[in-house]
DNA sequence: GCATAATGTTAACATTGCTTACATTATCGG
DNA sequence: CCGATAATGTAAGCAATGTTAACATTATGC
């Protein structure tokens, strides 16, 4: 109990994992968010949410760690044993394949300065970062992978949100797979060969 | 008058522009905005300002154009006379600039979909990213410059939104800095050298 | 000058985030 | 096994917000 409240059995049955749930699924649906409504969803009373979270941000924050980790084990899924730098292209198409089809979550997820006060949050964004910058590494062994991973997300991530936001036309879904890989590919082409030994 | 009513001097005088100026001034503040708030920094009643904004949205429309327009004249000003490769970088530089100088307004920007019904909009999102493309074309004038646009463009959009969540560090200015120009760097090299006769 | 449309005001409604006081029930020490 | 206690849920209410409707006022065109 205490801080590690997590699989309590109470009143309602974990209600805290209900209460994610419910405002994962209304932000699926693109129904408008607000703690009273999930509270309704969720079938209790307007003031049980406060029991779980402090305030609506933490119910936030609590969604956008959940989608980042999805996130990250979904990059981590589509392409395991990533070799070429043209998989790099495909990673960004999952990213940006992701922000296309959770658009408010991802807006929650990168929508807001990241709340450094929140442990999961901060670790779960960090998780992400580290995997983009060990893909980096295994890819470009002989180059600084840190600039490289910086520029990689930075260019997924606006490609998402300008594609997100109407920026770049997004009505087909193929043409923004192909937009996304032609642009990594204007830009990373001089990459290392696969197969380098490792020094 | 009428569609075009811009100048109109009634009751207060041009309550309009005083209330986008106040939403702006609220913004760069930081302080939270309300179309409540707003009224009230104009000095004017409540339901004011549903005279010339049709809900919330619009008076947000109507700031993101004004800031769409002030970061385009932005960076065509800080580097007029574009010649080499590595202004590109200054130009990010800028772009993300902005971006940390008024973050509030640049999440009104590019923080959701771009509203398609307002011309205004539309024009103003696309007059940014033609002066994109018009840069690329002239630095790089034997490749398709459509990628290159949409490369660079994400590329510094990403790195603003990162810097802004709090996914880069983002205390030091100067770091943040040296961190576009290196990213840019790494990621467009082997560009054309500057000082190619036009074909 | 006067009809009329443009502009601003007052008052109200529904919804929201949040708090306080209270009710209920699980859990634990005896 | 039972009662104290803390964890959990409820009811009611406050202040703020977006929005609208009904009304007042002033500028503009005939």
């Amino acid at each position: 109990m205490g801080t590690n409240a997590a699989r309590t059995d109470y009143h309602h049955g974990d209600l805290r994992s209900t209460l994610v749930l419910a405002a994962l699924e209304m932000l699926e649906a693109g129904e408008p968010f607000s703690l009273r409504a999930v509270a309704r969803r969720a079938g209790v009373s307007t003031a049980a949410p406060y029991r779980h979270f402090a305030d609506r941000e933490a119910l936030e924050t609590a969604l956008a760690v959940h989608g980042l980790r999805e996130l990250t084990s979904d990059l981590a899924a589509g392409t395991d044993p990533l070799v070429s730098a043209v998989e790099i292209g495909e990673l960004a198409v999952g990213y940006v394949r992701f922000a296309l089809r959770r658009p408010a979550l991802f807006r929650l997820m990168f929508g807001r300065a990241c709340d450094d006060q929140d442990d999961d949050r901060v670790r779960a964004a960090r998780a992400l970062h580290d995997y983009l910058e060990a893909v980096m590494t295994e890819i470009f062994p002989q180059s600084d992978p840190a600039p490289l991973a910086t520029a990689g997300w930075s260019l997924a991530h606006g490609l998402a949100f300008l594609h997100l936001d109407g920026k770049l036309p997004s009505t087909d879904p193929v043409a923004i797979d192909e937009r996304v890989r032609s642009t990594f590919a204007a830009v990373l082409p001089p990459a290392a060969r696969p197969g380098i030994e490792e020094p």
